[in-house]
DNA sequence: CGTATATTTGAACAGAATCAAACAGGGTGG
DNA sequence: CCACCCTGTTTGATTCTGTTCAAATATACG
């Protein structure tokens, strides 16, 4: 019917959970690498696994019949990815980078959310967590103008480098299907930031935060 | 700091778990009574409830300091209120019509799924259920015309109602923040879809669905 | 260096928002 | 029972933000 999972991944260097420090999930998945714009899960198919994303960027896309395009959630490492699914996947799984990860069985995870209450607790707390985010990119999508949008995912990429200089792990394109905008949009906005004084593209693909304190604002 | 759920709820008929057929979490809350306009959980507030609607609607809303507000979900009997939330609530529940609940504390929730399968098992369907909800949601909000949005919902509703003649349990102001639209827009699309015969407005919140298909399709 | 791809910029357009006014409906009190 | 008012809804005219279509420019990669 489809690939396994190691099979699909390409995978080179499987191994049970080695190297996991502190997860609790170590002791039931297997660690797996997807290379750049590898599939771990598509749109559509039944739901197997959830992953530990261990390393790299992973994004959830959704593509309408129509060809529209939207981006559920850029997701790093620590999160868990596959928790939003029922029996199929809404949403494919693509990887931004060269990922590694943990795949972990849902059947296996859901046997042992039910004998363990830290697995349990730990799935809620990822879910709520889950929820949480995509609440607030549900305001963002639907009330910020397009220049706050972008100042929002712009904020939120420099908090995780947590200095000035911040490199985009994902295309313009990828960009305006999260926020629910159009390239031209977004590349407008970057213009626009750039002339305010806010962000100077040191690359297509790297920028500099002039003034946080203006990102904030405008993102708030 | 804010007042004890029964307080807010100027509950007259609390009592434990009882009437309610089959569901496990019964034995865990409370049953109380909201009244229309009653606020279930305030934005900001400390989660400590998480409610079984039993009967009536409830909505989920978030009102930014510039006064834009997002709907996040209106909930039906049977939907689990309050999953999305880490320590604070993210938005406000608000009744919109008078509701009977089961008001469940977060900590014996946790506690309970901890130590038995099946209600952790129920919290997790829930959540990923709820996911599922909001996301395609998003992708409503993100990338359809005003058309499309005011369609889905009312196919939502037609489908709830399982009859041509259904009411609309919220107001024009309700409907334009959940499908980030403006009031003046959602009445318009009514009109259109009026005009197209695809519905009929037999009364301000009650209207009679001509064209089923023309209605899904919209909605799709 | 040349080619394919990604990004930026420009001009015209469209859809929804805004501002403003008219129009119900639903209660209330006379 | 009717006139009135308050609120919610509809309709109209205009504006504005973001889209679309088109072209130019930059970047990466062989």
């Amino acid at each position: 019917m489809h690939l396994s999972v190691v099979d699909r991944a390409n995978n080179v260097g499987a191994s049970h959970g080695a190297g996991l420090t502190n997860d609790p999930l170590a002791a039931f998945g297997v660690q797996l690498v997807f290379r750049r714009n590898d599939e771990l899960v598509r749109q559509e198919d039944p739901t197997e696994f959830v992953y530990r994303l261990l390393s790299g960027v992973v994004r959830t896309t959704r593509l309408a019949d129509d060809g529209r395009r939207q981006i559920g959630a850029f997701h790093y490492a620590g999160d868990l990815i596959g928790l939003e699914d029922g029996d199929i996947h809404l949403f494919s799984a693509e990887a931004l980078c060269d990922c590694s990860v943990l795949a972990v069985r849902r059947t296996t995870l859901e046997a042992e959310a039910a004998r363990n209450g830290d697995i349990a607790r730990l799935l809620w707390t990822a879910g709520s967590k889950r929820l949480r985010e995509m609440q607030q990119h549900m305001v963002h999508i639907g009330r910020k103008s397009a220049i706050e949008r972008v100042a929002a995912i712009l904020a939120d990429l420099a908090g995780r480098a947590g200095r000035d200089e911040v490199d985009l792990p994902m295309s313009r394109q990828d960009i305006a299907d999260y926020l629910s905008l159009t390239i031209e949009t977004v590349s407008r906005m970057f213009s626009q930031l750039q002339a305010r004084n806010v962000i100077s593209l040191t690359g297509l693909r790297c920028m500099r935060v002039c003034n946080p304190a203006a990102l904030q604002r405008l993102a708030a």
